[in-house]
Parts: C-alpha cells; sequence; structure tokens
DNA sequence: AGTTAATTTGAATATATGTTCAGATATTCA
DNA sequence: TGAATATCTGAACATATATTCAAATTAACT
C-alpha cells in the first residue's frame, strides 16, 4: 500500500492533493468533454422533478394540452407551461397546434429510454 | 372536434378546466404511485448536477477517493464528501475503508445502465 | 371588429441547492 | 499516547428553482 500517502499536484504550489494518480489520470482521460457533460446533466435534471416526471410520464402514454396536464397534475396552467418550455428548450418535448388547444408530446427516443428504465427499477 | 371545449372537473365548484377527461382518467390511472414517482425522481435528480455527474462518471470505471475525486473535479474535499452522500443516501454508491483511506465505487447496477443511455445519445 | 378560450410571459417569492470554511471524527504510525 | 492523515459535519452564503399571480398573446367564432 505504498501509494496509500498523498502526493501533491499542479507543481511548487501544492494545492491539490492527490493518493492514486494514475486512477485521476485515467478519469481524466475517459472522462466526456465538459460541453457534453453539461448537457446530458441538464437532461437528467429536467426528469429531477416529481411534477416534471409526473409530465413526461403521462406524455408517454397519451398527446396532452397544458389543460389537461394541469388538471392532472393538480397545478397551475401557468405552471405546467413553464415546465414545458423547459422540456421543449431541450428538444424532449414537442407541440402541434390544433385550432386553440396545442397537443404536447415526446419528442426523443432516448428519454422514454431513460423512463423506462427508471420504471423497471422502481417497479422491480 | 366536439371534445375541445373545456369542461369542468370537482364538482359545482368548478376550480379546474379539462378538455381532454379521458386523457386525464387514464394519466391517473396508469401514472405510478406518488413515493414511486418521488422516488425515481431523486435518482434523476442525483444525476442532474454536473460535479456529480462527473463523479459518476469517474467511479463507473475505477474505484476512487474523496482526495482523488477532489483532485479530479477541481473541488474542495469537503464539496466532494458533501456530494458522495447524496449517492450513498440513495444507496447509489458504495463505500470500503482501507485504513485511512475510503474508497467509493458504484453499488447499483441500474445507475450504470442510465449513464450508459445518457452517454450513447451525447456520443451518437 | 369584438369576444371568448387556450396558452404564454415576466415579475415576485419562498424554498432548495452547491460550495466553502472551520472545526470535529476516525484511523494509522511513531 | 500523541502527531499526522483522510474524511466528515454543520453553519453560512450566494445562486438556482418551482410555483403563483397578473397581464399579454394567439386563434377561433359570431
Amino acid at each position: 500500500m505504498g501509494s496509500a500517502k498523498a502526493k501533491c499536484l499542479d507543481g511548487e504550489a501544492c494545492q491539490v492533493r492527490v493518493i492514486h494518480l494514475d486512477r485521476v489520470e485515467r478519469a481524466r482521460r475517459e472522462t466526456v468533454s465538459e460541453k457534453e457533460l453539461n448537457w446530458l446533466s441538464s437532461i437528467y435534471k429536467v426528469l429531477g422533478d416529481p411534477s416534471r416526471l409526473k409530465i413526461v410520464m403521462a406524455l408517454r402514454n397519451v398527446e396532452m394540452c397544458v389543460c389537461d396536464l394541469a388538471a392532472f397534475l393538480g397545478l397551475t396552467e401557468s405552471a405546467i407551461s413553464h415546465q414545458l418550455r423547459r422540456f421543449k428548450d431541450l428538444a424532449l418535448v414537442k407541440s402541434r397546434r390544433e385550432g386553440q388547444v396545442i397537443y404536447y408530446s415526446l419528442d426523443d427516443e432516448h428519454i422514454a429510454e431513460l423512463l423506462n428504465i427508471g420504471l423497471a427499477h422502481v417497479t422491480e
């Protein structure tokens, strides 16, 4: 266990202690880019709220309008609209207008896959 | 399209407008329990932060200690410790002590699966 | 044009969250 | 036992976030 003694990084300044330099370097080598990391985390984050999760769970099966979702969730129509915009910004949900009513549905297969895996774990 | 006119729910009080009552009822029927919903969203949420995502991405391949992760992320060891506790609370990460060093690794196959799907989308 | 209906927008607010700092624990080694 | 090392804890703070309210759009119908 010779490696269990912290060395220092970042030159003489020695601000950063490291025990397993090889592992840190390997992690640095194998990590995804900062940009991809931010994008990916924003995908998980948008699912990481009970209200939003309930919204996409519903949209998994049926197309719905703001009004319906508000009734389903027990929230203001405004609140639903705000959340739907977040999904649209990430291109996870698409909308379709029919007269005054705007129908929302999932626009990304990956998200359905993420939901399925989550559900499998929850119900197992 | 006779259904594109809002009806009211919740009796006489009429607080809630609904256009497609059938869809709302179907959503209610098919939704997972509130408890499962909360648990599932907390799983997504913990992945929905760039720092935490970077942590589990690293742990996917190698066991690491707080010190290593702090060097890898460029954060305080305290910050890493706080975040690791969140993972442990959800039983997504486990720890193993070896002398003074505590090694962390993934403790859940589901989470690796979620990460893989996310990665597939990002790198496609 | 004017009215009604569905949705959106922006401000406001209360709450949650990520990180740091300083100090506390726990474990090893002399 | 005492010093050193790795990790944890709690308070503090600045920032982000979810929801609501009131007002603005947008589209259909008369």
